[in-house]
DNA sequence: CTGTTAGCGCATTCAT
DNA sequence: ATGAATGCGCTAACAG
């Protein structure tokens, strides 16, 4: 019925008091304290008019907005929509509201993103999946181009979201570090590495991997740490067998498909060098080499195993079970939203995934 | 580097105009024009300062904001995160920000965060997965207390909206009408009975059904809407193989775990009342109810069949290939962000999803 | 402890 | 066509 929301002066003139008094009667003003009787009443009759605050407005007042900026790659993908469900349940906590950018991996995007935050003057920002270049560890070398731009992208989202901390903002980025920013870090190497030793040690010897996109840290240090892994217990795995794609579900069938047609047509001069197993480095990824296996006519485990790395809610529903590194991301992205706020000083431990075996991968016992 | 935000004023004072003319050059007001030359100027040094207005003081000065509410059910549920998806492209494309909500199937939280737009004054709204008063036509009654609740739930959420909506704000669902709001419907029940005829057309000829819970229209409307077709076929289902259970993966799970259990110890006396089909009124449901027949030591399709109803992206990677009835979310979400922002003047047509057959339908013919 | 006042950054009305 | 002035709703200095 009532068009026009209610006011603040309005609440204060209908409780006869001054309008500063109502201010800090709802708020809670923290150098300033209201009587109780007043409070009382300016809160009875705030009830009464059915009155809330224009977040506008205190926004402009304050200075900073009740915002906290939200960025993935994309929404749609579980590892995603669940870091989303963790900051979103933290943001409810705190009293934030959620605004969120799906960037659909472009870097632009993500750059304007930081920026309107800014602007916006946001509380803080959370990055998941964030970029970073990769690591010389990388095997395979990339163009000079391709690193130049990927060094001008990581600088800018770096200095973006530092000007943005410098104007008060917090940050906060899950995965791994941008800059000297503060992040929850996951040990991808490591974990990267657990599982190949775990593989090894259930009695794999022929590796394969799917690896990312040139430009995303992540997958990178995975695919450094589990071949890394390989390497040290002397059963490396051939340049040829690593295989890139996207850091999707397509880019994980894609890589497997190329990969199976490779070692199917080489499989004539040897068999030897087809790989007996293979990891992808993230469970969509996984699930989507899974999908390309069976469509190749071939069964999982039984031609060929897979594993992946986060342990992805969806996985539940997958079968045969994935074998994979579990990542904690409820924790993750709860501990990312403290960190953003400030809640928490210092940078907390990098998180070390736990290697979870599953039917994908039943060893060569059998 | 610099600290404070450029303001429009600095933008006027360099650019050596007034603070009205800077803002009719860079926002091109709707009465008043600016000189060409003057314009230019502004302009430049906007680009020059890195200008970017503060929406906080826009929202304020125009009674309005650039922000679009999303709310939904739960981020994580991949039914979601696609809508969630394809309302940020949309968004991304109106230069509008999104504001998130995963109310985790609260109606408080849907209610609170309606009201927020409100009085934020959000640009539009648009509701996923909403609440509706479930039609008499859902079979078992309903004790009157809990109809009596959900009466109130849905009475003050449609309340909101039109409020908001009065209040110059747009608004519009998915799934199904919230009162006589705008909407992007679905055809559930039509769809649901389109898959009944289809899945009896090739043989099957015990159903079982895996209902929402009382409270959700669209889970009312598939269950009626699957029933009453399979009726009509001279092909009842006995109320004692409709089982109730969430709205969510686990929901199915444990509303297959009971069916097959209560089928079980019935079966010793009359084999025949076993299911050999079960459609569970949404894919997320039919996938843990896959999973509750793995975990029971049975194989879908042999054992039982299973069907859903969405068609989610994530079950490309289900195996067997579960058969549902498609609906296309990312034209949905596209068409509500378009309704809720007036782009369109009338409520679509109600979309019909289509029958898709996959490998955990066989058929009996066989 | 309470009330008065001055902006926050911008769009817009009114004069010019 | 341009500029000066007003106010959006609220918070935070400043007085009392």
């Amino acid at each position: 019925m009532s068009d026009a929301p209610v006011t603040l002066s309005q609440v204060a003139r209908e409780a006869g008091v001054s309008l500063a008094t109502a201010s800090r009667a709802i708020n809670g003003s923290a150098t300033r304290s209201v009587r109780a009787d007043l409070r009382e009443r300016v809160l009875e009759t705030a009830r009464r008019l059915d009155y809330s605050p224009d977040p506008s407005a205190q926004a402009m007042a304050r200075g900073r907005t009740s915002a906290l900026g939200l960025v993935v790659h994309d929404i749609a993908d579980p590892y995603f929509s669940t870091i989303a469900a963790g900051v979103a349940r933290a943001a409810e906590r705190e009293g934030l509201i959620v605004t969120l950018s799906s960037t659909e991996h472009s870097p632009e995007r993500e750059l304007a993103f930081v920026e309107l935050a800014r602007r916006q003057r946001s509380r803080a920002i959370i990055l998941a999946g964030s970029r970073g270049v990769p690591p010389e560890a990388l095997p395979g070398k990339l163009p000079a181009e391709v690193v130049d731009r990927l060094q001008r992208e990581a600088g800018a989202l770096e200095q973006a979201l530092t000007t943005f901390q410098q104007a008060g903002g917090g940050v906060a980025t899950i995965g791994q570090a941008v800059g000297r920013l503060p992040v929850v870090e996951i040990d991808n190497a490591g974990g990267a590495g657990d599982l190949a030793r775990e593989l090894h040690r259930i009695g794999y010897r022929r590796f394969g991997v799917l690896a990312g996109p040139p430009g995303l840290r992540t997958a990178a240090d995975r695919t450094s740490g589990f071949l890394g892994a390989l390497a040290e217990l002397g059963c490396p795995v051939p340049d040829r067998d690593v295989v890139r794609g996207s850091f999707t579900r397509d880019g994980g069938h894609e890589a497997m498909t190329a990969l199976l047609g490779r070692t199917a047509s080489a499989a004539a001069a040897s068999e030897e060098r087809t790989p007996e197993i293979v990891f992808a480095v993230n469970d969509v990824m996984a699930v989507g080499a899974m999908a390309a296996v069976r469509d190749a006519g071939l069964s999982v485990p039984h031609d060929v195993a897979v594993a992946g790395f986060d342990d992805i809610h969806t996985l539940r529903d997958v079968s045969p079970g994935l074998t994979t590194v579990r990542i904690p991301l409820d924790e993750i992205s709860e501990a990312a939203t403290s960190l953003a706020l400030g809640r928490k000083d210092e940078t907390p431990a990098p998180v070390r995934g736990e290697v979870v075996l599953r039917d994908s991968t039943p060893g060569t016992a059998g």
